[in-house]
RNA sequence: GUGUUCGUAGCUCAGCUGGAUAGAGCAACGGCCUUCUAAGCCGUGGGUCGGGGGUUCGAAUCCCUUCGAGCACACCA
């Protein structure tokens, strides 16, 4: 379906010829100045220069051709040059009976590109923290996205498996626990099914071995070693690399359901144990590998770099593989496995640097086609309230988990404030409404900045927020299930355009309406997910500017209702695929 | 040091492919619940868009410069 400014600019195009003028002038825009019109266009403006004639001289040319049309009216000549105008009622009113009945209101597919989004990132040697809250919640989103436009899309969690942190549990865990079987190396029997510690014991082992790894340099490297070893498939090490798994994933799976986040893919850097040996060949084979100070790298600068961009490591001195190593044999592998034509990476922005080098490399080297898009969202950090790096307020490193259950007590405590509830129905709605909080409060914001993760403004629920717009959801619901009370049927309502015209508001949500195509669009283009939350909030306002002013359940018209019931299934299901998209959803009550 | 992102109301943020009077929310103040959920609606106050130059008929937006902040700069991930 064509975009109704569009189609509006293709009149004006045609009234710009008329006039004699260049078509392309023809580009119509919504108003930055809804007191005077709703639709402007700038066109008089631009061609003032081309023609060395005055704007207003052309716009008022352009103004004589457009008296007839049936799409816009009141066409207005502005000093210096503007050309206001305002939407026929019957043509927007027709236009939103259209969107209502197409498939996604109309949106149309353009792209069908196989997309693998990386994001989640999880280390399997430490419980979610706070960190891992944005890429998990904007991944998701952005999956939902490029799905929604059409895209095949398949998201993988690339588990962090395979690194020095695994070195670091194993060495912690022999000088804790010299007697184990893994450790001895003539041992020949099976080892234990269970493992030698719980999870909980996991969670403190690994900031232990950290922490003493940066004070001792023995320590270091006896964790490297480990870590060499396993990547080497020492079966003693591997054997409690599958310990730390088995333990850590159903624990990670529980979390990520909570968020509502899921991964088609649970694939890891160990998965790339098998063909990092053959890709690193491949690439001396190529010629574009050379040893620098002991490692062996591949030359990534360019040209047009205004900075240093240092080789990209394959193999650290010791002959270990490294980060860099295992993203491109990750991308390596996905080629091989699903032919991605575009991959996304939704990771911190300061590992910016990492995946220029890695995906300069992967191109150059061919491991990548060389039509294959790799995109960077890097995000920025969550502070707290003071700017700086979210902590516990301990100053510690913030459990996922716990952020979220004290969110959901906090909502918990406002839904039963004051009123009674049932205590089953309260705690499903808490979860919902403050899943919504949370991830509004972060989608909202542009991916690429930090923002200020503040708990008591998420739980105020108060104008621009995931729960307003569940509100707004939540009130519609309520009318509708009025309606249908009454045994009358609102699926089937049609639009009902009124000859003597209908409220500012109700012509002002339309209008918001017809603006859901562009909003999805430019949220994809962009990868931002903000675009999504903005439109959404401003068509949330409107309705609720509109339902101030409208009486629906006591009109009196049979007609009428049945038109603003219309609009209001519209307005629902808009606000939902958005919130689908976003990747969360609205309670029947709140 | 080099590079990079950013600096907009007291606070948190939009707006940035140049257009008319720079917008929201929070906080402050004032209205609106016997009528579809007041987690709402309507209104008031609050700004040298960090500073300075430039390009343009027109600049928060583009260019240069300066000040300030964050982040990154190969053997961690």
């Amino acid at each position: 379906m064509k975009k109704l400014l569009d189609l509006i600019s293709e009149e004006l195009a045609k009234a710009f010829e008329a006039a004699g003028y260049d078509a392309s002038l023809g580009k119509a825009t919504w108003s930055n100045r809804p007191d005077l019109c709703e639709i402007q266009c700038n066109g008089a403006m631009a061609g003032a220069k081309l023609y060395k004639k005055a704007p207003i001289m052309i716009a008022n040319d352009v103004a004589s051709k457009l008296g007839d049309s049936n799409t816009v009216t009141d066409v207005e000549a502005v000093a210096p040059g503007f050309l206001n105008m305002n939407i026929s009622e019957s043509f927007l009113t027709g236009y939103v009976e259209k969107m209502g009945e197409a498939d996604k209101f109309g949106f149309e597919s353009v792209k069908s590109d196989k997309i693998i989004i990386d994001y989640g990132g999880p280390n399997v040697a430490k419980p979610l923290h706070v960190g891992h809250l944005r890429s998990a919640v904007i991944g998701q989103c952005i999956k939902n996205l490029c799905t929604y436009v059409g895209n095949d899309v398949t998201g993988d969690i690339h588990l962090g498996d395979w690194g020095l942190q695994m070195g670091l549990i194993m060495t912690e865990l022999r000088h804790r626990k010299p007697e184990l079987p893994y450790f001895n190396e003539s041992f020949t029997g099976e080892y234990p099914k269970e493992s030698p510690f719980t999870l909980a014991e996991l969670e403190e082992i690994y900031p232990a071995a950290s922490a003493k790894s940066k004070a001792d340099e023995k320590y270091k490297e006896e964790a490297m070693n480990d870590t060499f070893m396993l990547q080497k498939g020492e079966k003693g090490r591997v054997a409690i690399w599958k310990h730390i798994m088995a333990l850590s994933i159903p624990d990670l799976k529980k979390n990520y359901e909570n968020l509502n986040v899921s991964f088609e893919l649970w694939k890891g850097e160990s998965d790339t144990g098998e063909i990092i040996n053959d890709m690193v060949e491949g690439i001396k084979a190529g010629g574009f590998a050379y040893e620098s100070e002991g490692a062996l790298v591949v030359d990534v600068k360019e040209e047009s770099d205004t900075k240093e961009i240092p080789p990209c490591m394959l193999l650290k001195s010791d002959g270990a593989a490294l980060y860099t190593t295992t993203d491109l044999a990750t991308l390596d592998l996905r080629r091989k496995l699903y032919d991605p034509d575009r991959v996304i990476y939704v990771v911190d922005k300061r590992q910016e640097m990492h995946f220029t080098q890695v995906f300069r490399c992967a191109k150059k080297t061919g491991i990548v086609r060389e039509d294959t898009k790799l995109d960077f969202l890097g995000f920025g950090t969550m502070n707290g309230k003071d700017g700086k790096p979210f902590k516990t307020r301990e100053g510690g490193v913030m459990r996922l988990e716990i952020l979220l259950n004290d969110i959901n007590e906090e909502m918990y405590k406002k839904i039963t404030d004051n009123r009674e509830v049932d205590e089953k129905e309260a705690r499903d709605t808490a979860k919902i409404v403050a899943l919504a909080a949370v991830k509004y409060g972060d989608l909202s914001n542009q991916a690429t900045k930090d923002y200020i993760f503040d708990v008591d403004k998420f739980t105020s629920f108060e104008g621009n927020t995931g729960p307003y717009i569940l509100y707004t959801i939540v009130r519609i619901k309520s009318i509708l299930a009025k309606y249908i009370s009454l045994g009358k049927n609102a699926d089937d309502a049609k639009l009902y355009f009124d000859e003597q015209g209908c409220s500012k508001q109700q012509k002002n949500l339309m209008i918001g309406l017809t603006r859901f195509c562009a909003a999805i669009e430019s949220a994809y283009d962009e990868l931002a997910p903000n675009k999504i939350c903005a439109y959404i909030y401003d068509l949330a306002n409107s309705f609720n500017s509109f339902y101030h002013e409208t009486k629906i359940m006591t009109e009196e018209d049979a007609k009428k209702q049945e038109g603003y019931i219309a609009l209001l299934v519209i307005v629902k299901r808009v606000l939902e695929d958005c919130i689908s998209i976003l990747g969360f959803s609205a309670p029947e009550k709140m």
